[in-house]
DNA sequence: CAGCATCCTCTTCGATACTG
DNA sequence: CAGTATCGAAGAGGATGCTG
Protein backbone atom coordinates (compact mmCIF):
# COMPACT_ATOMS: atom_id res chain seq x y z
CA UNK A 1 0.00 0.00 0.00
CA UNK A 2 3.01 2.18 0.22
CA UNK A 3 3.59 4.54 -2.36
CA UNK A 4 6.79 2.65 -3.16
CA UNK A 5 7.19 3.95 -6.96
CA UNK A 6 6.87 7.98 -6.73
CA UNK A 7 7.08 9.28 -10.00
CA UNK A 8 7.09 13.26 -9.48
CA UNK A 9 7.90 13.89 -5.77
CA UNK A 10 9.21 11.86 -2.90
CA UNK A 11 7.33 11.22 -0.25
CA UNK A 12 10.24 9.86 2.04
CA UNK A 13 13.41 11.53 1.92
CA UNK A 14 15.64 8.56 1.80
CA UNK A 15 14.88 4.54 1.87
CA UNK A 16 15.83 4.32 5.47
CA UNK A 17 14.36 5.57 8.50
CA UNK A 18 16.95 6.08 10.44
CA UNK A 19 16.40 7.99 13.60
CA UNK A 20 17.35 11.16 11.77
CA UNK A 21 13.88 12.29 12.12
CA UNK A 22 12.31 12.65 9.21
CA UNK A 23 9.20 15.04 8.72
CA UNK A 24 5.74 14.61 6.17
CA UNK A 25 5.57 16.59 3.58
CA UNK A 26 3.70 19.66 4.73
CA UNK A 27 2.36 20.43 1.27
CA UNK A 28 1.11 17.26 0.66
CA UNK A 29 -1.33 17.57 3.34
CA UNK A 30 -2.36 20.97 2.37
CA UNK A 31 -3.33 19.86 -1.69
CA UNK A 32 -4.97 17.12 -0.13
CA UNK A 33 -6.82 18.58 2.24
CA UNK A 34 -7.88 21.38 -0.30
CA UNK A 35 -9.78 18.81 -1.71
CA UNK A 36 -10.93 16.45 0.56
CA UNK A 37 -11.70 19.06 3.45
CA UNK A 38 -13.79 21.17 2.29
CA UNK A 39 -17.50 20.08 2.78
CA UNK A 40 -19.22 19.28 -0.17
CA UNK A 41 -15.57 18.68 -2.66
CA UNK A 42 -15.80 14.92 -1.76
CA UNK A 43 -19.65 14.25 -2.35
CA UNK A 44 -19.29 16.55 -5.71
CA UNK A 45 -16.37 13.88 -6.79
CA UNK A 46 -18.47 11.21 -5.62
CA UNK A 47 -21.39 11.77 -7.84
CA UNK A 48 -19.21 12.30 -10.53
CA UNK A 49 -17.39 8.89 -10.37
CA UNK A 50 -20.14 7.36 -9.75
CA UNK A 51 -22.60 8.74 -12.90
CA UNK A 52 -19.94 10.26 -14.85
CA UNK A 53 -20.54 14.39 -16.42
CA UNK A 54 -23.48 16.02 -15.70
CA UNK A 55 -25.23 19.22 -15.22
CA UNK A 56 -25.31 21.68 -12.73
CA UNK A 57 -28.79 21.21 -12.02
CA UNK A 58 -28.15 17.28 -11.98
CA UNK A 59 -25.05 17.79 -9.54
CA UNK A 60 -27.52 20.05 -7.27
CA UNK A 61 -30.02 17.25 -7.18
CA UNK A 62 -27.66 14.66 -6.21
CA UNK A 63 -25.61 16.03 -4.13
CA UNK A 64 -27.97 16.01 -0.75
CA UNK A 65 -28.09 19.00 0.95
CA UNK A 66 -25.93 21.54 -0.84
CA UNK A 67 -27.48 24.71 -1.70
CA UNK A 68 -26.92 26.53 -5.49
CA UNK A 69 -24.39 28.80 -3.90
CA UNK A 70 -22.00 26.01 -2.43
CA UNK A 71 -22.29 24.21 -5.41
CA UNK A 72 -20.68 27.25 -7.92
CA UNK A 73 -18.36 27.68 -5.30
CA UNK A 74 -16.89 24.16 -4.73
CA UNK A 75 -16.78 23.66 -8.47
CA UNK A 76 -14.99 26.40 -9.18
CA UNK A 77 -12.56 25.64 -6.76
CA UNK A 78 -12.48 22.14 -8.02
CA UNK A 79 -11.65 23.93 -11.49
CA UNK A 80 -8.91 25.70 -10.03
CA UNK A 81 -7.64 22.72 -8.77
CA UNK A 82 -7.65 20.80 -11.58
CA UNK A 83 -10.24 18.43 -10.20
CA UNK A 84 -13.33 19.20 -12.55
CA UNK A 85 -13.79 20.43 -15.97
CA UNK A 86 -16.64 22.50 -17.15
CA UNK A 87 -17.79 22.42 -20.72
CA UNK A 88 -19.98 24.32 -22.16
CA UNK A 89 -22.32 21.81 -24.18
CA UNK A 90 -25.06 23.95 -25.47
CA UNK A 91 -25.89 28.39 -25.57
CA UNK A 92 -29.77 28.21 -26.51
CA UNK A 93 -30.56 27.02 -24.04
CA UNK A 94 -27.28 27.25 -21.52
CA UNK A 95 -26.05 23.56 -20.54
CA UNK A 96 -22.77 22.72 -19.20
CA UNK A 97 -20.71 19.51 -18.46
CA UNK A 98 -19.22 18.93 -15.16
CA UNK A 99 -16.73 16.17 -15.21
CA UNK A 100 -13.52 14.64 -13.89
CA UNK A 101 -10.25 15.43 -14.67
CA UNK A 102 -7.35 13.00 -14.54
CA UNK A 103 -6.13 14.48 -11.29
CA UNK A 104 -9.90 14.25 -9.78
CA UNK A 105 -10.82 10.69 -11.52
CA UNK A 106 -7.66 9.63 -9.63
CA UNK A 107 -9.18 10.60 -6.40
CA UNK A 108 -11.48 7.40 -7.04
CA UNK A 109 -9.41 4.87 -4.39
CA UNK A 110 -9.48 7.80 -1.64
CA UNK A 111 -13.17 8.06 -2.08
CA UNK A 112 -13.63 4.41 -1.76
CA UNK A 113 -11.22 3.77 0.95
CA UNK A 114 -12.73 7.00 2.63
CA UNK A 115 -15.94 5.32 2.60
CA UNK A 116 -14.82 1.98 3.28
CA UNK A 117 -13.42 3.18 6.21
CA UNK A 118 -17.07 4.96 7.30
CA UNK A 119 -18.77 1.86 6.78
CA UNK A 120 -16.38 -0.56 8.44
CA UNK A 121 -15.39 1.04 11.19
CA UNK A 122 -18.49 2.89 12.16
CA UNK A 123 -18.19 5.98 14.65
CA UNK A 124 -17.37 5.08 17.75
CA UNK A 125 -20.06 4.11 20.12
CA UNK A 126 -18.84 4.79 23.54
CA UNK A 127 -17.62 8.49 24.01
CA UNK B 1 -11.87 -1.45 -4.96
CA UNK B 2 -15.27 -1.02 -4.03
CA UNK B 3 -16.40 -2.03 -0.88
CA UNK B 4 -18.37 -4.75 -2.35
CA UNK B 5 -18.21 -6.77 1.06
CA UNK B 6 -19.63 -4.07 3.62
CA UNK B 7 -20.21 -5.23 6.75
CA UNK B 8 -21.28 -2.68 9.12
CA UNK B 9 -23.80 -0.79 6.88
CA UNK B 10 -24.27 -0.48 2.94
CA UNK B 11 -22.61 2.14 1.06
CA UNK B 12 -25.41 1.09 -1.78
CA UNK B 13 -28.78 0.68 -1.52
CA UNK B 14 -29.10 -2.41 -3.47
CA UNK B 15 -26.84 -4.25 -6.18
CA UNK B 16 -28.44 -2.39 -8.75
CA UNK B 17 -27.58 1.02 -10.37
CA UNK B 18 -31.15 1.57 -12.15
CA UNK B 19 -32.80 4.83 -12.65
CA UNK B 20 -34.58 5.27 -9.38
CA UNK B 21 -31.68 8.24 -8.14
CA UNK B 22 -29.89 6.70 -4.85
CA UNK B 23 -27.72 8.82 -3.26
CA UNK B 24 -24.14 8.53 -1.18
CA UNK B 25 -24.75 8.28 2.35
CA UNK B 26 -24.10 11.84 4.00
CA UNK B 27 -23.34 10.04 7.29
CA UNK B 28 -20.14 8.51 5.91
CA UNK B 29 -19.17 11.55 4.77
CA UNK B 30 -19.29 13.44 7.59
CA UNK B 31 -18.03 10.52 9.84
CA UNK B 32 -14.96 11.05 7.44
CA UNK B 33 -14.59 14.99 7.22
CA UNK B 34 -14.13 14.80 10.84
CA UNK B 35 -10.93 13.03 10.51
CA UNK B 36 -9.79 14.17 7.01
CA UNK B 37 -11.04 17.89 7.17
CA UNK B 38 -9.24 19.36 10.15
CA UNK B 39 -5.97 20.27 9.61
CA UNK B 40 -3.76 18.60 11.81
CA UNK B 41 -5.46 14.83 12.22
CA UNK B 42 -3.94 13.34 9.28
CA UNK B 43 -0.80 14.74 9.56
CA UNK B 44 -0.95 13.61 13.53
CA UNK B 45 -2.51 10.39 12.74
CA UNK B 46 0.57 9.96 9.61
CA UNK B 47 2.93 10.08 12.77
CA UNK B 48 1.21 7.36 14.84
CA UNK B 49 1.16 5.17 11.33
CA UNK B 50 4.89 5.80 10.89
CA UNK B 51 6.50 5.96 14.51
CA UNK B 52 4.10 4.08 16.75
CA UNK B 53 2.96 5.21 20.27
CA UNK B 54 4.57 8.59 21.60
CA UNK B 55 4.42 11.22 23.87
CA UNK B 56 2.76 14.58 23.55
CA UNK B 57 6.29 16.57 23.00
CA UNK B 58 7.35 14.17 20.55
CA UNK B 59 3.96 14.33 18.78
CA UNK B 60 4.71 17.77 19.01
CA UNK B 61 8.22 17.96 17.54
CA UNK B 62 6.93 15.81 14.42
CA UNK B 63 3.60 17.24 13.30
CA UNK B 64 5.59 20.41 12.09
CA UNK B 65 4.07 23.63 12.67
CA UNK B 66 1.51 22.12 15.13
CA UNK B 67 1.24 24.08 18.54
CA UNK B 68 0.54 22.67 21.44
CA UNK B 69 -2.70 24.42 21.97
CA UNK B 70 -3.83 22.53 18.60
CA UNK B 71 -1.91 19.62 19.43
CA UNK B 72 -4.19 19.10 22.65
CA UNK B 73 -7.48 19.87 21.35
CA UNK B 74 -6.89 17.95 17.99
CA UNK B 75 -5.53 15.05 20.51
CA UNK B 76 -9.08 15.09 22.21
CA UNK B 77 -11.08 15.87 19.17
CA UNK B 78 -9.04 12.33 17.80
CA UNK B 79 -9.79 10.50 21.53
CA UNK B 80 -13.22 11.61 21.14
CA UNK B 81 -13.97 10.10 17.38
CA UNK B 82 -12.23 6.62 18.77
CA UNK B 83 -8.41 7.25 16.35
CA UNK B 84 -5.99 7.96 19.26
CA UNK B 85 -5.61 6.08 22.72
CA UNK B 86 -4.19 8.11 25.60
CA UNK B 87 -2.33 5.94 27.90
CA UNK B 88 -0.65 7.71 31.27
CA UNK B 89 2.53 5.74 31.24
CA UNK B 90 4.08 6.96 34.52
CA UNK B 91 2.90 10.42 37.13
CA UNK B 92 6.55 10.96 38.53
CA UNK B 93 7.46 12.56 36.00
CA UNK B 94 4.04 12.89 34.18
CA UNK B 95 4.19 10.92 30.85
CA UNK B 96 1.37 9.40 28.44
CA UNK B 97 1.43 7.88 25.42
CA UNK B 98 -0.32 8.42 22.37
CA UNK B 99 -1.30 5.80 19.66
CA UNK B 100 -3.61 5.05 17.11
CA UNK B 101 -6.88 2.43 17.86
CA UNK B 102 -7.78 -0.35 15.91
CA UNK B 103 -10.12 2.56 14.20
CA UNK B 104 -7.32 4.97 13.72
CA UNK B 105 -5.20 2.36 12.42
CA UNK B 106 -7.69 1.36 9.98
CA UNK B 107 -6.59 4.58 8.32
CA UNK B 108 -3.41 3.76 7.10
CA UNK B 109 -4.82 3.09 3.35
CA UNK B 110 -6.51 6.65 2.93
CA UNK B 111 -3.46 8.49 4.68
CA UNK B 112 -1.50 6.16 1.98
CA UNK B 113 -3.58 6.53 -0.78
CA UNK B 114 -3.99 10.76 -0.35
CA UNK B 115 -0.16 11.03 -0.34
CA UNK B 116 0.20 9.02 -3.08
CA UNK B 117 -2.65 11.42 -4.94
CA UNK B 118 -0.78 14.32 -3.97
CA UNK B 119 3.18 13.40 -4.95
CA UNK B 120 1.33 11.27 -8.23
CA UNK B 121 -1.15 13.81 -9.33
CA UNK B 122 0.52 17.02 -8.37
CA UNK B 123 -1.18 20.48 -7.95
CA UNK B 124 -2.17 21.73 -11.20
CA UNK B 125 0.11 23.67 -12.92
CA UNK B 126 -1.83 26.05 -14.63
CA UNK B 127 -4.82 27.96 -13.07
C1' DC C 1 -31.05 26.14 -17.02
C1' DA C 2 -26.91 27.76 -14.54
C1' DG C 3 -25.40 30.50 -11.81
C1' DC C 4 -23.77 35.23 -8.75
C1' DA C 5 -24.40 38.94 -4.89
C1' DT C 6 -25.29 39.94 -0.01
C1' DC C 7 -25.52 39.31 4.54
C1' DC C 8 -24.73 36.88 8.58
C1' DT C 9 -23.19 33.42 12.02
C1' DC C 10 -20.43 29.92 13.84
C1' DT C 11 -16.20 27.50 13.84
C1' DT C 12 -11.40 27.03 13.17
C1' DC C 13 -7.07 28.31 13.78
C1' DG C 14 -3.10 30.98 15.44
C1' DA C 15 -0.53 33.88 19.01
C1' DT C 16 0.49 34.37 23.53
C1' DA C 17 0.73 33.34 28.17
C1' DC C 18 0.19 30.41 32.16
C1' DT C 19 -0.21 25.67 35.14
C1' DG C 20 0.21 20.94 37.52
C1' DC D 1 6.75 16.78 30.71
C1' DA D 2 1.96 17.65 29.31
C1' DG D 3 -0.99 20.36 28.85
C1' DT D 4 -5.09 24.67 29.60
C1' DA D 5 -6.82 29.79 29.24
C1' DT D 6 -7.80 33.75 26.69
C1' DC D 7 -8.07 36.64 22.74
C1' DG D 8 -8.60 37.82 18.11
C1' DA D 9 -8.63 37.21 12.97
C1' DA D 10 -10.12 34.69 9.18
C1' DG D 11 -12.82 31.80 6.66
C1' DA D 12 -16.35 28.34 5.79
C1' DG D 13 -20.82 27.65 5.20
C1' DG D 14 -26.04 28.77 5.31
C1' DA D 15 -30.28 31.82 3.95
C1' DT D 16 -32.22 34.52 0.74
C1' DG D 17 -32.87 36.87 -3.37
C1' DC D 18 -31.59 38.18 -8.16
C1' DT D 19 -29.59 37.50 -13.18
C1' DG D 20 -28.26 36.10 -18.13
Amino acid sequence: MRPESTTARQVRPGGTNGESFFVEPPAAFDEAQEVVGRKWHLRIVYQLLEHGPMGFNALEDRVVGVSSKMLSESLSRLEDDGVVDRDLVSDQPLRVAYSLTERGAALEPVVWGLLRWSVEHGPAEDA
